[in-house]
DNA sequence: TTAGCAGTTTATAATGATTCTAAAAAAGTG
DNA sequence: CACTTTTTTAGAATCATTATAAACTGCTAA
């Protein structure tokens, strides 16, 4: 599996769990928007072996904290995670209430006006 | 009491509950930042009597549905609203944990080069 | 002014995503 | 294999928010 590695390289004990969650999330073409619970469906539909919501949470988080995963600033009643891991933007449909992402070379360089220092800036985010 | 009328305008009854928190919330110089539970904080140190917690919900929602509160969408365990109903941007100081408001003229003009039609773009909320 | 309806408030229960807990299981190490 | 550390797990706990249903208030028409 070419996951183990990756996995141990990050300090992370490459489990059953973990490596069926990585073919889920990352054994694809494109990268993907998902909440814990499409997640969960997918992992489902993946595998017969059943992996308990904790797990899935607890995964989820180790990712993001190792930046395989990404979380979107998104108001919502769940948290949406992105598995495009690279800095760019999102735009949030608002009629089919789906996300889009958008590479930062979709969108004109942003210039803050503002006077604002330089380390002021690197500690905001953009909403 | 100036409210009133707003309220009267806007098809909603002006209770007593729904004047206290006009008060807290639009009688003042400057705008700014709020969740549910702050909110309620300042309506304890302004008033002796006591609105409860699903009326502030309802209120709130009321106002933001009417146009005079506006949803910030910031992924926090909390939601938050602004004061601020006018088209903006949100930074979110990442190090001291609060929002800081950008006028649109202090952020430069915002160019989608990838194409996207007119109609598409309307429906679409920038993050 | 008052009767009655629609809108509002309220305390409390319900919901639902997420986190916590603590015990069992698995992985790594010598 | 023995032992330590990490991980998984089911279920309980948490906490913001929404739903509920009864009491209350504002409004209006007679």
């Amino acid at each position: 599996m070419k996951y183990i590695e990756k996995l141990r390289k990050s300090g992370l004990r490459p489990t059953k769990q973990r490596l069926q969650i990585c073919e889920v999330l990352f054994n694809r073409e494109k990268t993907f928007h998902f909440t814990i619970n499409e997640l969960e469906q997918k992992i489902k539909n993946h595998t017969s072996s059943k992996i308990s919501l904790a797990t899935v949470y607890n995964t989820v988080h180790a990712f993001e904290k190792k930046g395989y995963l990404k979380q979107i600033p998104i108001n919502s009643s769940e948290t949406y995670f992105d598995t495009n891991v690279t800095d760019h933007h999102h735009f949030y449909d608002l009629k089919e209430e789906k996300l889009i992402d958008l590479e930062n070379s979709d969108v004109g360089p942003i210039n803050i006006l503002k006077k604002l220092t330089e380390k002021r800036l690197n500690q905001l985010k953009f909403l």
